[in-house]
DNA sequence: GTCAATTCACATGAAAGAGACCACGGTCTAGTG
DNA sequence: CTAGACCGTGGTCTCTTTCATGTGAATTGACGA
């Protein structure tokens, strides 16, 4: 049986013109060929890399820079560039890249090393062995031929902050306990004074070599986005000034060009469901508003049951009152919406780490204050535009099974 | 009026427990020749 | 005899609880002018 109606509407998707050519080229796994406006930092490390083609150990090289400059592609880019020339003069030089953000694949000292290691070919189980064991295959497998290993740990911060600088340590030692083979560690962190933090022997280590991304300022992210817009959209859909216009606000959000490049790619996408042929510049700020909306609501989908109660129990108290509520108001509506939905509740203490989390994700406004007499405690605003909150609440009752 | 001590209501840290998940090795069982 | 099912042990990891300690300014109360 067919839908007319449906038939249809592929059939004027299908015939409509296309707005993007290539819309890959916005997306944030995307390597470009060329990257813009890096071409300093780029030298720096090739540079800093390039002894690793006679087989002398490059320095450990510490990458900064806030999210969306650029660090990670510049970084793979020259490690691509250099394992081509590598592999055209076969010199064994491998490289292995980790991103020690991602959850349930390196943020523990046991998966990061286990995800090493599968990339040098190694089987490891994703739990069950102890992490002696893994860092005895880890060994093997590296010392198993004559290389020279480039390691580039991406997000290293939240590693550390999770788990502490130990395995750094082990890892800027592990030339030590090699026979054929050396590792050079680059570290990319997008926190300016994680290293500060860290162990003196570590820090002195690890950071034999550093090099400092900037933010991209406005003029460098059209330039950005215009380069990646000639791939990714069709000639002249792109009204005048869309691209000004994105960078400005990803400008304003100490240069993002993630930010930049995504609110492009969503605009186009507005612009090609409503069936314009141009991306105006009503869109941009369309997008904006969709990115915002969308990462909110995910972010409540993807919460954890009790986050969810807490969050509704925060958000309903709201209701009655506008101006900042506490910790212990909320506990205590908490435990009422437990005690309805059959929840055995949390303790306070937990609670308090919960909403310091809705902080840090941006739902939330936590600020802790002294009110002298009267405590200290958590000042909360909710950090969502008014209009959000109510379909924020409706999502939540549904995830709920609450009413 | 000034000043230090007190006090509140939590924040923040550390450690340890519960429960889910998993590998490994040993034992049991059923199927095969 | 062997492959596979099943069990117990020991490991990691996440989420929590428990216990302990920290914090910063309004309030209090002693003191002196």
């Amino acid at each position: 049986m067919t839908d007319k109606k449906l038939v249809g509407l592929f059939e004027t998707f299908l015939a409509k013109d296309n707005l993007f050519a290539e819309k890959r080229a916005l997306q944030t796994n995307y390597t470009p060929s060329v990257v813009v406006h890096r071409e300093e930092q780029t030298q720096q490390i090739a540079k800093i890399l390039a002894p690793a083609l006679r087989m002398d150990k490059p320095s450990n090289l510490f990458v900064y820079g806030k999210t969306g400059s650029g660090k990670t592609l510049s970084v793979l880019h020259t490690l691509k560039n250099l394992s081509d020339v590598a592999a055209r003069q076969k010199i064994a030089v491998k490289t292995v890249y980790v991103n020690c953000k991602l959850k349930k694949v390196a943020d523990t000292e046991y998966r990061l090393i286990a995800q090493i290691a599968r990339d040098l070919g190694q089987e490891i189980p994703a739990t069950g062995l102890p992490t002696q064991e893994v860092y005895q295959l880890f060994t093997r497998v590296l010392d198993a031929k004559e290389q020279l290993l480039i390691l580039v740990l991406d997000e290293i911060d939240q590693l550390v902050k999770k788990t502490g600088d130990e395995i750094l340590y082990t890892l800027t030692r592990v030339n030590a306990e090699l026979k054929r083979t050396q590792v050079a560690l680059i570290g990319i962190s997008n926190d300016l004074i994680f290293a500060d933090n860290l162990e003196p022997r570590v820090k002195s280590s690890l950071s034999e070599e550093e090099i400092i991304f900037p933010p991209y300022n406005a003029l460098q992210l059209q330039d950005i986005l215009r380069s990646r817009a000639k791939v990714a959209f069709r000639e002249g859909v792109l009204e005048t000034g869309v691209v000004e216009k994105c960078a400005a606000f990803a400008a304003r959000e100490h240069g993002d060009a993630r930010r930049a490049l995504e609110l492009l790619r969503v605009a186009g996408e507005l612009a090609e469901r409503n069936g314009a042929g141009v991306v105006k510049m009503q869109y941009i700020d369309e997008a904006e508003e969709k990115i915002e909306r969308e990462r909110v609501f995910d972010i409540i989908i993807a919460q954890p049951k009790q986050h969810q109660v807490a969050l509704h129990a925060l958000l309903s108290l709201f209701d009655r009152q506008k101006d900042a509520i506490s910790t212990g108001e909320i506990y205590d509506r908490y435990k009422q919406h437990c005690t309805r939905l059959g929840f055995r509740p949390l303790t306070q203490r937990r609670i308090s780490d919960i909403l310091a989390e809705l902080d840090m994700l941006g739902i939330i406004n936590a600020k802790v204050l002294s009110k002298g007499r009267y405590g200290r405690t958590r000042e909360i605003r909710i950090a969502i535009a008014d209009q959000m909150v109510v379909r924020a609440k409706e999502i939540l009752e549904k995830e709920l099974e609450l009413k």
